[in-house]
Order: C-alpha cells, then sequence, then structure tokens
RNA sequence: GCGGAUGUGGCGAAAUUGGCAGACGCACUAGACUUAGGAUCUAGCGCCGCAAGGCAUGUGGGUUCGACCCCCUCCAUCCGCACCA
C-alpha cells in the first residue's frame, strides 16, 4: 500500500456553518438530530491571542536572545484563564516548532516528532497516553511578562483553531494531567475552587492571582480581557468551528462528472454551452493509472483535459427532493414557480446514521440554492422524523485458539477461543446446523471439529447493527413470498414505535398475516364466494339492510383512531385499532359494504394490496387510492353512561356505571350507597371525595 | 469521558393531558370442528393465593387524593461523538 497525495474538491461548507446552526431552530428535527448536528458543527467563541516567544537558553547563557519574528498564536475559549497560564501546547506539526526549538531541545524534540509520526491515527485515538516534549523556548505572558514554556504534544491537534494552545491545569482537566505529569507547577486562580487533585472548568470562581482581574467572575472576565487584547492589538476575538470542509472528489467510484476543464495547472469552469456535460459510455469503472478516477482510462475525456474527478453520493442526494418536483424540465433542474407551489418537503423519514452526512449537506445546498435565487427557502425538510433501526441478531461460535475445534458456548469458559460471527441462516434459535457451517465459505470449515453439549452445538447471540460482514443478514423475499407484501409491511409497521430500534425477529407476524385473512372472511367465504351485502336491497341479492348503531360505532370508532394515530406516526396502534375493528365487525357478523368499503379505505396507507384488490372485487371501477378518506361522526360514538372507576385511597375498589353528565353532587350519594364502597369505609367517615367528570372517582378515607 | 435515548408479563408492546396498568398480537393451556391441521372457532393466560385479598411498570426516595407518566438518586442496555482548547 502506497500513500499518494491526490487532487480533491472540497464543499465549502464551513461557510454555511453558522446558517446550519441558526436553522435548527427552525425545523422540526427530535432533539438527538439537533444535538448531533450541533456537536458536529463544534461552533465555539473564544479569541485569538499572540505571544512573544524568547529562546531564554540564549539569554541564560548570558547571550543575546534571537530574535523571533513569528508570534505564537494561541486559540482559547476562556481568555479569562490568562493568568492561569502555565505552559503553551503546540501540535507537533506546528510550523513555529523548527523555529523556537533550542539547540539543547533539538534533539528531543525531533525524536518526539518521529515517534508521533510513528503512531497511526487509530493508536492516538485508542491509547490516550500523556506524551509532549519541551521546546526549550518561552513565550511571554503579555500582561505581567511571565515567561511561559512551551511544549509540543500529540493531544493538540495541527488541525483545530490556530493548533496551539495556552494550558490552565487548574481549569483543565487535560491540561492538568499533563501538568502532572511533567512535573508542570500550576497557578491557581480559582481559589478555593481548585483542590489539587483535579482540575475545576467553572465559569463562576472569583478569580485570584490574577492581576486586573481579582476578584471578577470568571465569566464576566472574559470580555473584559477580550477587550484589553484588542486594545493592546495583540489579539482578537474570534469564532471557531470544528466542522471541516466536506471532501467533493471521489477516485474510486462512478459519479457525477465536474464541469470544469484544465489548463496550465488551473482549472476553468465550462461555459453554459457546453452542459451538460456528460459521462462517457465505459465497460469498465478500474480506477485510473495514478489512482484516479476511471475517467483517467478514457483518452478522448482526458484529451479534453476535463476534470477526471467524479462527485460523491451525497452531490445528488441533497437536493434531488428538488428535482422529483420538476422531474420532465430540460431548462431547469425545477422550475422556481413548481417548487415555490411544493415548498419544503413536508415529512421526511430518515435514520440518524445520516446525521452528520447527508442531512447536513442537503442543508447547506439548499441554503446555497436559496442564495442564488433558484428556490425561495432556505431548509429542505420541514420535520424530519427518525426511524429506529432494524437490528441483526448475530450468532457466534467460538473456536478453540490455534485448533480447527469450536466449542458450544456453554463450554467456551473452559477453553481460550477466538469468537467467530456465524451466519444466522442456519442457525436455529441458537442450535448451529452444524453440517450447512461445514459446507459454509466453500468449505472452510469442512474438517472443523465440534465439542458439543446435550448432542447440540450452542451458538452465542448478540444484538448488532444489521450488516454483511456479521452474517446476520436476513432476506426479506422470503418472507414476503410466504406471507405477501401487505402483511410484511404491516408487521414491520406492528413491531412498536417507529423511532426505535429493534433486533429483527419475525415471530409475531403469524398474527398479522391472520388479521388480514380475518379482513378477507368479511367479504368473502371459503366455500360461499362473496358474502358482503349492500344497504339498499334494490343493489343486490345479498341485501343485509341498515348498518346497526353497534356497526356504525366500531366504524367510527376506528375511523378517529386511525386519524389520530396516522397524525402521530404511532403505526402500531393503528395496526391494532384494525384488528380490534375487524374483530369486533366479526363478532357482530358485519358484512355490509357501507361498514367494509369506508374501512378498506383507510387500510390503503397499511395494506395497500389488499384494500385494492376488494375495493375491486366490490365493484368499484376507480383505483382505491383515490376515493376519499371516511369522516368522523361524533354522534355514533356518543356514550350516555359511562363505567366510573371508583377507588378508595387511590386503589381501584369498583366500578360504577353513571349518567355521563352526572355531576358531583348526584354522584356522592350513590357512590356512598354502594355495597363495596361501604365495606371499605368499615363505618368511617370519608374525608373527601375528588370525581373527575368522565374519568374516575377517588373516595379519600 | 461528553451527549442522546430506552428500561412495563415468557416475548413484541399499549396506556395520546397525572385518573381502571398490560389494549392488540405472538407463544402457551384446554376444548370444538375435522380424514387431517402450520386452517378456523370458543375459553383461559402478570405474579402469589382455595378464596378474600396482596404484590407488580429497572433501583431507592420525593411531590400528589391519585404516578409507567412529574422531580431527585443509583443501576443496566443501546446509539452518536470521541483529545476540538
Amino acid at each position: 500500500m502506497v500513500k499518494k497525495k491526490l487532487r480533491q474538491w472540497y464543499l465549502r461548507i464551513t461557510e454555511y456553518a453558522d446558517r446550519l446552526l441558526q436553522g435548527l431552530q427552525t425545523v422540526d428535527f427530535s432533539d438527538a438530530m439537533k444535538e448531533m448536528q450541533t456537536n458536529w458543527i463544534g461552533k465555539s467563541i473564544g479569541a485569538e491571542i499572540s505571544f512573544e516567544i524568547k529562546a531564554a537558553s540564549h539569554e541564560q547563557e548570558g547571550t543575546k536572545p534571537k530574535a523571533l519574528s513569528s508570534k505564537l498564536i494561541v486559540y482559547t475559549t476562556r481568555p479569562d484563564t490568562i493568568f492561569g497560564v502555565d505552559f503553551m501546547v503546540v501540535s507537533p506539526e506546528h510550523e513555529l516548532v523548527k523555529l523556537i526549538t533550542t539547540a539543547e531541545q533539538k534533539a528531543e524534540v525531533e525524536k518526539y516528532i518521529d515517534y508521533v509520526n510513528s503512531r497511526s491515527e487509530r493508536e492516538r485515538m485508542a491509547e490516550k497516553k500523556i506524551t509532549g516534549c519541551f521546546t526549550g523556548a518561552y513565550a511571554i505572558n503579555p500582561f505581567n511578562a511571565k515567561p511561559i514554556p512551551v511544549w509540543i504534544s500529540e493531544y493538540v491537534l495541527a488541525g483545530y483553531g490556530t493548533g496551539a494552545i495556552m494550558a490552565v491545569p487548574c481549569g483543565d482537566e487535560r491540561d492538568f494531567k499533563f501538568a502532572k505529569h511533567f512535573n508542570i507547577p500550576i497557578t491557581n486562580i480559582i481559589g478555593d475552587h481548585f483542590n489539587g487533585e483535579e482540575a475545576n472548568d467553572t465559569k463562576e470562581a472569583k478569580l485570584t492571582n490574577s492581576d486586573f482581574l481579582n476578584g471578577i467572575v470568571m465569566k464576566d472576565a472574559i470580555d473584559l480581557v477580550v477587550k484589553q487584547i484588542e486594545t493592546l492589538g495583540i489579539g482578537k476575538k474570534k469564532i471557531n468551528y470544528r466542522m471541516r470542509d466536506a471532501a467533493f472528489s471521489r477516485q474510486r467510484y462512478w459519479g457525477e462528472p465536474f464541469p470544469i476543464k484544465w489548463k496550465d495547472g488551473t482549472a476553468y469552469p465550462l461555459s453554459e454551452n457546453e452542459l451538460p456535460l456528460l459521462l462517457p459510455k465505459v465497460d469498465s469503472y478500474s480506477p485510473g493509472p495514478e489512482g484516479e478516477g476511471p475517467l483517467a482510462n478514457i483518452p478522448e475525456w482526458v484529451a479534453k483535459e476535463l476534470e477526471t474527478n467524479t462527485m460523491p453520493g451525497y452531490a445528488g442526494s441533497s437536493w434531488y427532493f428538488l428535482r422529483y418536483m420538476d422531474p420532465h424540465n430540460d431548462v431547469t433542474f425545477c422550475d422556481r414557480k413548481v417548487s415555490d407551489y411544493w415548498n419544503q418537503v413536508d415529512l421526511y423519514i430518515g435514520g440518524t446514521e445520516h446525521a452528520v452526512g447527508h442531512l447536513l449537506y442537503s442543508r447547506m445546498w439548499t441554503k446555497a440554492l436559496y442564495d442564488l435565487g433558484f428556490i425561495g427557502y432556505d431548509e429542505p425538510f420541514k420535520k424530519l422524523l427518525n426511524q429506529g433501526m432494524i437490528q441483526g441478531s448475530s450468532r457466534f461460535v467460538y473456536r478453540i485458539q490455534g485448533t480447527n475445534k469450536f466449542v458450544s458456548a456453554g463450554l467456551k469458559s473452559q477453553y481460550e477461543t477466538n469468537e467467530l460471527h456465524a451466519d444466522v441462516n442456519f442457525v436455529d434459535g441458537v442450535e448451529l446446523d452444524i453440517e450447512a457451517f461445514k459446507k459454509w465459505r466453500n468449505g472452510e470449515y469442512a474438517n472443523a471439529e465440534f465439542i458439543l453439549e446435550d448432542g447440540k452445538y450452542i451458538c452465542g447471540a448478540e444484538v448488532e447493527k444489521m450488516s454483511k460482514s456479521k452474517f446476520n443478514t436476513v432476506n426479506p423475499d422470503d418472507l414476503v413470498a410466504r406471507y405477501g407484501a401487505d402483511t410484511f409491511r404491516m408487521y414491520e409497521m406492528f413491531l412498536g414505535p417507529v423511532e426505535q430500534s429493534k433486533p429483527w425477529d419475525t415471530k409475531g407476524i403469524e398474527g398479522v398475516h391472520r388479521f388480514l385473512k380475518k379482513l378477507w372472511r368479511l367479504f368473502f367465504d371459503e366455500t360461499k364466494g362473496p358474502i358482503w351485502t349492500e344497504s339498499a336491497p334494490s343493489l343486490s341479492e345479498r341485501a343485509g339492510g341498515e348498518a346497526t348503531a353497534e356497526e356504525l360505532k366500531t366504524l367510527h370508532k376506528t375511523i378517529k383512531k386511525i386519524e389520530d394515530d396516522t397524525e402521530r406516526f404511532s403505526f402500531n396502534t393503528a395496526v391494532s385499532a384494525f384488528m380490534v375493528c375487524v374483530n369486533e365487525l366479526a363478532d357482530l357478523k358485519c358484512n355490509k359494504r357501507e361498514v367494509l368499503e369506508p374501512v378498506l379505505i383507510m387500510l390503503v396507507p397499511y395494506a395497500p394490496h389488499i384494500a385494492e384488490e376488494l375495493w375491486k372485487a366490490l365493484g368499484n371501477s376507480n383505483s382505491i387510492l383515490d376515493a376519499s378518506f371516511p369522516i368522523f361522526e361524533a354522534k355514533y360514538v356518543a356514550e350516555s353512561t359511562k363505567e366510573y372507576p371508583v377507588s378508595i385511597n387511590g386503589k381501584l375498589r369498583t366500578t360504577l356505571s353513571l349518567d355521563i353528565n352526572i355531576s358531583q353532587q348526584e354522584v356522592e350519594p350513590i357512590v356512598l350507597a354502594n355495597e363495596t364502597v361501604q365495606k371499605w369505609l368499615e363505618g368511617k367517615a370519608q374525608k373527601k371525595i375528588i370525581f373527575v367528570k368522565g374519568k374516575m372517582i377517588n373516595i379519600v378515607i
């Protein structure tokens, strides 16, 4: 493997950082999503302060300090701690390192930089060792002329802020640990708030040891110091973002071409009449000779000096919803009148895995198009609903180290084993189908031996992301073939709240399937054929009369529930409401078109195929998609009495059927006369009777 | 470490505004129909108890006439970010 520098294009998303942050307040996203984007953008308000540097070792030797033209500029969010700075840390890659390192420290610094370079990013993140090296140089605190040793350490990142920090060990945990590790004396500027055992990042402490800031509460001192450094011309207020510009070119894959051509090493955009730039037809998508994209393999493309990188997937995914509004327009991507008409995407259902990618890029893209006047809004998605992930349920086998023997999960503690994913498709529950396992991966385990428990090989199990690499993927095609797409769709909805993740488990799918069959039987009998009836006798020989009050009550109760549940994305309870409805209609032996037809219409989004099929079976010639949603009428569900729960001291003891409009005065004597209530009162007088109309009755004794 | 979420029967879950905990479904038990049942129907099904009743929404506390729901403590699991000064 060889590391190579490649030409890359970047999307200047950092230009939009602040607006992407502001915009979050105007959209209906979950808090988790807003939090993720906010953290990713990582806005921080602070100051850049520049420090004079002197090479102290020269001074000590009595020679003239070497005049250093470069100053050390640090970024801090806590300028109020300026008098607590006990050392500086610059990143090992910082350009100043070479300039300021003293002769005495040169060897050590070089050794340290070699060490840092030897470590991969992964190692650096995984093991957080405290490492560092003194440069021999000192920065001068501009307020009290105190010399501050300058160190280098890998914990300071070159890419953030100025790549250098002022370390305040009494207020920052990492700085504190660093100071302890290298025995750097710690200045306490927060009085009692610092205990010497750990740093305290409070902003509430009154400053001590801080010259002109003494006695001022830290959070109030921040602006004071910023003003002061601005007056002195040694720094300025500065806002930083953690977010980086997004790499916007790809080499390995086919993607949209850049409308860019090169001339003498300079990139020029193609003129309008050269657009659209279309990709050539190719047979092979292999990468170009020097790790460039596939386009570098195409002579006519290269001859025109066109850019050979292609765009990443999110180039298209950032704005496709606009094209969907006006897909056949060959003049512009989407006519302004059209996008004004459709406006924002009302509801976007997607997973959180796109939180800091696609969902951030589309927001930026929309803002750019808005700025250019192509669309009239700068947020793409009005509301975002995060559906949970269907996770995989992984199975593991345990191979005894250095052997081809596998030990059943219950016995694995007796051996040194390696855990391997086994394909869930040949595990029944947790029992491994050994023969299938032996044939797996072209017989890689054909000669494996197995240590069984009770004659079975038991696998370990864990819930993980569903992924091919974990061999825990299941193919929905099998289920669709067996139960149909409607059952599959409805079962997914029935599993639980949409926004919750859960492992894929088909245990309950039968229930949904039975429901659909039961629905079917309201229309058709296995032997008799069609059994639905018409309300008006003249329309059919199967006349059933008017729908009864009970039938209409079931229907309208369901209309209300489905409307409400769908509106609040509570699909699992909506499915259950359909089940209740069909159960009730079956109990009532209701086969009336007048009642069944509205149920079908409501069912369309949940089980579209069967709804349409039954709709057609009823003799409708249009599509059920064009039918209008049934209208709820309260009169059919109105009750005249209510079964009130009666509690004594909050514990349910009995229920009473009472007039819906009964008042507290009327209730009290009825309740007190009740046999069960009398029994529980045991002759004692009640202190209070709580009566909540339409809800409950509670007697306090 | 920081941030977000979630904990309710054997299982998936419901309880929408603080007011009957467990709707609906799976699994299970018994029965009916049947040549048959991986079809359908009936009944039962949180735990303890013969019953009356008691106990139950991760733990411990608080507020309230009343808490799965509000507040505090702790525990567990999942997800995201992970040295961002």
